[in-house]
DNA sequence: GCCAACGTTGGC
DNA sequence: GCCAACGTTGGC
């Protein structure tokens, strides 16, 4: 799940504990978050940072449900066109589960054979909530150098 | 700041 | 339904 940590980072995650994953404005990234379930780990990904890269783990601790957001006129994810009847829009709740010692980048990543075929490898691809497979998942966490006890 | 990639909008 | 124009994302 990405995030400008301009905007919001894994400090601040951290900080707050848990946060509501709000301002998914694409339907393949909200169908993805709509697939999540309670317990799910999912990673933080800082975008548009130098360098841009994993930050750390997060864990799904409520399921998608209606992003307020939608019917805010004052937020800039405001959209006009969804109904409180039928929301066109999800977020998710998370908490914070570890904050990675370095940042992986994403360069790093990319030279990982380990990790080839991975999406958020992959050209243009701007999607901000993505899947992982779990052999990824595994060797991602283990570059990182965190173990199951150290995750929150 | 540049620009490729991609999603959305809206005229037809 | 097609597709050009436009806006956004996000690495570099």
């Amino acid at each position: 799940m990405k995030s400008e940590p301009s905007v919001y980072s894994i400090d601040d995650l951290q900080r707050d504990g848990t946060a509501e994953w709000e301002g998914v404005r694409n339907f393949q990234a909200r169908n993805h978050m709509r697939a999540m379930r309670v317990g799910d780990l999912a990673f933080f990904y800082h975008s548009n940072a130098t360098p841009p890269g994993i930050a750390g783990l997060m864990r799904i601790c409520r399921e998608a449900y209606p992003d307020d957001t939608q019917f805010d006129r004052r937020s800039k994810y405001f959209d006009r066109r969804s109904r409180s009847s039928k929301p066109a829009w999800d977020r998710v709740d998370v908490a914070f589960a570890a904050r990675f010692d370095v940042l992986l980048p994403l360069h790093l990543l990319r030279d990982d054979p380990a990790l080839q075929g991975m999406l958020v490898l992959k050209r243009g691809m701007r999607l901000s909530v993505q899947p992982v497979s779990e052999p990824h998942f595994r060797h991602i966490l283990e570059l990182a150098g965190t173990r199951p006890a150290q995750v929150q």
